[in-house]
DNA sequence: CTCACTGTATTAGTTAACTAATACAATGAT
DNA sequence: ATCATTGTATTAGTTAACTAATACAGTGAG
């Protein structure tokens, strides 16, 4: 299946974003070989180059290193993994409480209105 | 003070959300005159015609309407800003529920992570 | 009437993102 | 040794977003 890509914002932006999730979740396990670029390109309905980019930054950041010519792998570094993914989840959490607050919501306004949506989308 | 733009997405985009959320925060009341697009642009440090296409978005959805030559306005239909209002927090709860959801967390998860860093930011 | 102010339209130029099509070098299996 | 596969580099072309600089037309106050 073509990855979920949205029209608006860079996609090597969007790439990046997604391997790096996939990571975090452990999709692709600490050590574990990435499929080669060309591949990757082909599955996220993406050209090579543009792939080969968000690779790249990836691997500037450290989370992802390359053996030149026997493939890309996934940091052994189980610290950096989770340091990326608390990152992440402050960086939603902030996100979405500076949206609420913008919007007028108090906290625990915000509060209700999560577990109200959660209760909706229960079968997930 | 200029406003947060951020450089990875399309301006103009960036541009109608904080306008669109100016109206739900009542920042421009229903039936109010904005400032002329010109004078909008300087305030954003940005383009008058980037401005103008921001501004005509916001008016094909009918959030806002013009009078040729003596200015725009807020729409007077409260049930349409309010109905804006709830677009955006299901669709932020909705997207925040996603991307967490992702990372592996539950919905008691959720809650307490929100729970957290509200606690954290209890001064703002 | 005149003039400043309103939204709107037009034309041109710049830049970044993306695609496309190759080419190269190193490795490892056969 | 050969050859397919790996990551990487290069060059060119397209498109959308943004800026820039004007020009036009309607309105309302003086």
């Amino acid at each position: 299946m073509p990855w979920e890509l949205d029209s608006d914002r860079p996609i090597y932006t969007q790439l990046m974003e997604q391997i790096e999730l996939k990571v975090c979740a452990g999709l692709y396990p600490p050590g574990g070989r990435l499929p080669p670029v060309r591949e990757l390109a082909r599955e996220a309905a993406v050209n090579p180059n543009t792939m080969q980019r968000a690779l790249a930054g990836l691997e500037e950041s450290g989370l992802l290193y390359t053996r030149r010519t026997s493939g890309r792998f996934v940091t052994e570094n189980q610290d950096m993994i989770r340091a990326v993914k608390s990152r992440l989840v402050r960086e939603h959490t902030r996100d979405f409480l500076n949206k609420m607050g913008r919007l007028g919501f108090t906290h625990p306004e915000i509060l209700e209105a999560v577990s109200s949506l959660m209760e909706e989308n229960k079968n997930e």
